[in-house]
DNA sequence: ACGCTGAATATTTTGTTGATTATTCAGGAA
DNA sequence: TTCCTGAATAATCAACAAAATATTCAGCGT
């Protein structure tokens, strides 16, 4: 088989899903056809149902995409290493706020898919919910091995932080203030959780 | 002049905000029309001119009133004398939350009113967070005066406060959680707040 | 003049119809 | 068979007219 000429449908979801975010992105969801996102991979809109359920499946399996590549730029920021745990909280929240700001200044078209996705898949929240909550934990048994944080109750702990960074995690949020105002924000939550965790 | 016949602008005004109301209430601003407020208040639709500038305003009025009732539940937990500070903040945030969590529950329609409203008039909600900061900055001094806080910066913990128990008080947020999920992260983001403020 | 109204006008909403688009399916090529 | 397509069908959208509603204003009764 040519390699050039791929016929795995893993590799076809892809090109599929591929055409179709650089067209949700750039024109939205209900603006882009399935007859167009057909043609950019050069087969037949008919065909795209045997890879995929149906649009809102495509858009789907992209918000998950999203909303991965949000786990996984967090992920560097746990896996950093030589890195006071307060640094990494810092940074951590930062990092949320920075993507989900970006997200929603320069890819309006993308996230408001998301959020609408985000609303009527309930599970798709909920998994990200799961992995968010995963990296928070694995953060506050670091700074608790090293001797850093003191935190007695991490399943607890985990759950404040998540609910009280939630704002700086939801696209709904951003309208409400300008990027230095969040990340003034960001600066001053964090101290005041840093106080609550650090051993004395 | 006969007292059963008031003609004071001042009370002509709040009898058309009770009308606009009751109706806003039960079924929403845009399905009630300018001359059935009129009717109900047994005057021509042209006359509510002489009182609000328009039906937006006569919205914009109602939502401020409702905004502060919250203010109003808030400031007496702010008022109650022999408690300990760390409850007072306890019950701050429970307040905020069941006030917000019962308002989108049952009054529906006036509760996207207000949402609508507050979206095209910021200044209704910076007001409001302002009466919010002074609410916090408040209880923060109290818990200070007693001994009970050690802050060392209330602004930025009043700020750091309002913006970890935002969701709280958010009503696009009421859809994410049940109102026992909710109570819980309370709980547990107030309990992790309170590390950082009392004294030790 | 003052306080109000009905009728006139401007804006918004609603309903309808034609066009566009998502989805299905019978059948054609390899 | 296996993979795909064009055509058929079903669902949704868009544009336009009609109706409802917000807002204004000239003028009436006091």
């Amino acid at each position: 088989m040519n390699p050039s000429k791929e016929h795995e449908p893993e590799k076809i979801r892809q090109e599929i899903l591929e055409a179709a975010g650089v067209r949700f992105d750039q024109y939205g969801y209900n603006k882009t056809t399935m007859a167009e996102i057909a043609h950019d991979c050069q087969m037949s809109a008919a065909n795209l149902y045997r890879f995929f359920e149906n649009k809102l499946d495509i858009g789907a399996t992209l918000a998950c995409q999203c909303l991965d590549n949000k786990i996984t730029i967090l992920n560097t920021i746990i896996e950093q290493p030589d890195i006071a745990a307060s640094q990494r909280l810092q940074q951590f929240v930062m990092a949320m706020f920075d993507y989900t700001y970006s997200q929603w200044s320069e890819h309006q078209r993308m996230n408001e898919m998301v959020s609408a996705i985000c609303l009527e898949r309930m599970d798709i929240v909920d998994t990200h919910a799961h992995k968010k909550y995963a990296l928070v934990m694995a953060l506050l048994e670091q700074g608790n091995a090293s001797g850093e944080f003191q935190v007695n109750q991490p399943e607890q702990a985990a759950d404040a932080i998540l609910s009280a960074t939630i704002m700086f995690d939801l696209p709904l949020v951003m309208p409400m203030c300008s990027r230095e105002e969040f990340e003034r924000r960001v600066k001053h939550v964090v101290d005041l959780l840093l106080q609550g965790l650090l051993k004395r």
